[in-house]
DNA sequence: AGCACGCCGACT
DNA sequence: GTCGGCGTGCTC
């Protein structure tokens, strides 16, 4: 008798595996998905491993596979065991990120009516109604009771019911969201000459339209599709039956996939002679690839400066890897941001491409996922979900502009970091990693240089026109724009050379942080600031649709006559968004044609690419946006960029606002001047002395990592320490305080028993945001050594979570 | 998610 | 002394 070791997708004790004994009549191997009793329910779960000793003395029987074949292998169930361990997620969470798209099913709970005499006096009225819903309708789902009554007046009255014996209750698994799509076939089982006497005898007689039909099917040379003979012939599903009874022709299922448009349209281009510099690059990338030994380290950070050729370095780091029987993923930070570099990588390798991204469909999404898992593709593309792609023989991994913080997942566990996982899997299967960025992150920059990677530099631009240097800065003290008696949100150098951008016929990029029209609205006689009522965060007012917008739970409201603290009517709209930019542009510079681009205006599904060839057909002159107009980018016409405001990432309250604001600013900078004119860029401040916006105006990143390592070291920031948050969201605020009070002293206790001197913790104290959703958030943050082992000794109520080396707020 | 168990308040 | 409310913990 066999046993398997079992992880179960239940909403809780998802960090352990169960033991369940496996039947005879069933083959299970590591791996390999399965239907396993869990309390009451038929679960998913994932063998982990076959035993011979089960954990427990009774164990249940698995119920049934879900697949033949393995879902998992060995490699990804390590990894996401690591996963789990680090990141201290479930174990179930950690796995998920490997399966395929849509695989996780619930299970629903139906209630049916017993047929039976019941005592209808012993009923209340919700038990009444219930029981009614359940009779009209032959069942009804515990789900919509929920809905309508809510969830705990549902759960109990039900299980009154079903106490009583008026009710039954019965379980089913959510049904597949997504499976191989097939479509009909029709296909022309007659031979020619058989075809030929068929004519003959219906020819002339009542079915002319089976005549169509038959010698249409003839003239084809393979199946053709159902529906597009009923476009091609006007014949319709009787006429193909009547062949189909006369056995001239048979309807047949054929899968089809489900195929992404970004990738249909491209040209073959081939590979670009490399530069001097480049060569001393790809050089030691290509050695590693041909390596094989494990132990040595493949890991590559590559600083490159904006517009140094880094992405036809990956391109032939790919070409290279695929020459020696191995397949790549290339992660990009946000894939809706980034068509052309796509582009790039799909008309390098045509019809090897797959991309793997939240904006596909499921059964598109499902599709692509199960070509890269036959290996039919050399190259995947996604963004950090694409890191899981189940790519075999995967021989690199390149991370470009690796510094982004999309790369970290904090909204949802596990939280994974893009790059810690890559450099875990580049350990466990020996794969190549390259990172990229013009502005690498601190961390990543500090390791390099500490050897822990090979460190490349790529610091000369190749652009079409020879040596086109980088963009000359200027930076605008805009204190001393307000002393000279410029109240505009344009300092004067902007506002001529916006001028003469738009005499040229060039182009320019108004980069703003923030959207909306006005950031903050304040009554100007008792100071009272508006806000969202769940989240405490300052609504902004958007024109478009006149209302009130929160930007962190989308909550909107009308914009009230009079201040709802003191009845003033001296409400006043501060602060400033994109959309309010516009509206300035619009009034400063009648002549420019003007386009905007930010999450407001972007809803539909290729939104950002209508956007984007507008402006690069030059059907504008001035693009106003928040930081997508900061990425990668490459658009010749772009003379000028001005950046409204440097100030808004700088005075966020996170260690790493200095960092964000050099590489937003060294970003957006870099679109300047990519085409045969020289570009130049105003960045306006009211701190022109920082040292970010000075390294970014010198485009000196040694400069910034100078000083900003400094700063880590001194104040114990990482990469010094690392770092953890846990967070306690609950919808009373003082719940909240005494919960994570009570965290804190168990914290203690425990970092005290171990005898862990360098563990420190800050707090608790309300988060950020402190309110969101409805739902206080407090937050608690522990710096130190190895938090994990010593985190996960630590037995966490629900209601929190915590987030392992955290980045932003 | 759903069930058992157990601790405290309102009743016989 | 008992019934039943719901908060807590476990499910191989």
């Amino acid at each position: 008798m066999g046993y398997a070791e079992v992880c179960v997708n239940a909403p809780t004790a998802q960090l352990r595996t169960f033991s369940y004994a496996i039947p005879s009549n069933l083959g299970v191997q590591s791996g390999q998905a399965v239907w396993v009793p869990f309390g009451q329910r038929l679960l998913q779960g994932i063998v982990i491993e076959i035993t011979d000793i089960p954990a427990v003395e009774n164990t249940k029987d698995i119920a049934g596979v879900i697949d033949q074949q393995a879902l998992l292998s060995p490699e990804q169930i390590t990894l996401a065991r690591w996963i789990s361990d680090y990141y201290l997620s479930s174990l179930w969470n950690a796995l998920a990120l490997t399966m395929p798209p849509g695989f996780e099913r619930r299970v629903l709970t139906y209630l049916y009516p017993v047929k039976r005499a019941y005592d209808e006096s012993a009923l209340n009225e919700t038990q009444f109604r219930i029981l009614t819903r359940a009779q009209d309708d032959g069942r009804v789902s515990l789900k919509e009771l929920e809905k309508s009554l809510g969830k705990k007046k549902a759960q109990a009255n039900t299980l009154q019911l079903v106490k009583l014996g008026v009710l039954k209750r019965q379980y089913e698994i959510e049904r597949a969201r997504v499976k191989v799509k097939e479509t009909p076939y029709v296909r022309l089982l007659a031979t020619p000459v058989r075809v030929m006497e068929v004519l003959k005898e219906m020819t002339g007689g009542r079915a002319k339209r089976q005549v169509i039909l038959l010698k249409y099917l003839a003239e084809q040379s393979a199946p053709i599709e159902l529906t597009e003979i009923k476009k091609k012939t006007d014949c319709d599903r009787l006429t193909i039956n009547a062949l189909v009874k006369k056995g001239l022709a048979v309807i047949e299922n054929v899968t089809v996939r489900r195929e992404p448009l970004e990738l249909q349209r491209v040209q073959l281009s081939q590979p670009l002679p490399l530069t001097a510099a480049q060569d001393t690059v790809f050089r030691p990338i290509r050695a590693s690839l041909l390596q094989s030994e494990k132990s040595e380290p493949k890991i590559f950070l590559l600083h490159g400066v904006t517009g140094s050729g880094k992405t036809e370095i990956y391109l032939q780091a790919l070409a290279e890897t695929i020459k020696l029987g191995k397949r790549g993923i290339v992660l990009v930070p946000e894939i809706a941001l980034t068509p052309q570099t796509i582009e790039r990588f799909a008309a390098r390798f045509p019809g090897r491409v797959a991309i793997l991204h939240s904006h596909l469909s499921l059964g598109e999404q499902f599709d692509e996922w199960w070509r890269i898992k036959n290996g039919e593709v050399d190259v995947v593309i996604g963004p950090r979900s694409a890191l899981f792609a189940p790519q075999p023989d995967l021989g690199i991994i390149i991370i470009d502009e690796e510094h982004e913080w999309t790369y970290k997942q904090h909204e949802q566990s596990p939280r994974y970091h893009t790059r810690h996982v890559a450099l875990k899997m580049s350990k466990q299967i020996g794969c190549t990693v390259v990172m990229g960025s013009a502005t690498p992150d601190i961390e990543t920059y500090y390791h390099a240089v500490k050897g822990d990677f090979h460190l490349l530099r790529l610091l000369e631009r190749v652009t079409p026109v020879e040596n086109a240097p980088l963009p000359g800065v200027t930076i605008i003290d805009m204190r001393s724009e307000l002393k000279d008696g410029n109240r505009s949100i344009f300092s004067r150098a902007l506002t001529a050379a916006i001028d003469r951008v738009v005499e040229n016929h060039e182009q320019a990029i108004l980069f703003l942080n923030r959207r909306g029209m006005s950031t903050y609205i304040q009554c100007r006689n008792c100071g009272y600031v508006l806000k969202c009522r769940r989240c405490e965060v300052p609504l902004t007012y958007h024109l478009d649709t006149e209302a009130l917008l929160c930007h962190q739970c989308n909550y909107h409201t009308n914009v009230p006559q009079v201040c709802p603290k003191c009845s003033s009517r001296r409400i006043r709209f501060l602060g400033i968004g994109t959309e309010k930019l516009e509206q300035e542009v619009k009034l400063a510079f009648p002549m420019a044609r003007l386009l905007r681009w930010d999450r407001d205006v972007t809803r539909g599904r290729y939104s950002h690419q209508r956007i984007l060839n507008k402006f690069r057909s030059h059907e504008a002159d001035i693009l106003v946006g928040t930081q997508m107009v900061a990425k990668g980018l490459d658009l010749p016409l772009v003379t000028l960029v001005g950046v409204i405001n440097a100030d808004l990432s700088l005075s966020l309250p996170d260690f790493r606002a200095s960092e964000r604001t050099f590489q937003l600013l060294s970003q957006v900078a870099g679109r300047a001047g990519r085409g045969p004119v020289e570009g130049h860029v105003i960045i306006q401040t009211y701190n022109p002395e920082h040292y970010a916006i000075q390294a970014a105006a010198e485009h000196n990143y040694a400069l910034f990592y100078e000083q900003e390592i400094n700063y880590r070291r001194q104040f114990h920031e990482p990469p010094f320490v690392q770092l953890a948050n846990l967070t306690y969201t609950n919808t009373n605020d003082n719940r909240c305080m005494e919960e994570s009070s009570k965290m804190v002293i168990r914290i203690k206790e425990e970092r005290d028993r171990l005898g862990l001197a360098g563990i420190e913790l800050i707090g608790p104290a309300p988060a950020y945001i402190h309110r969101l959703r409805g739902r206080y958030r407090w937050k608690l943050i522990i710096r130190g050594m190895e938090l994990s082992p010593f985190l996960s000794r630590i037995p966490l109520p629900s209601g929190w979570t915590v987030d392992i080396d955290p980045i932003g707020l």
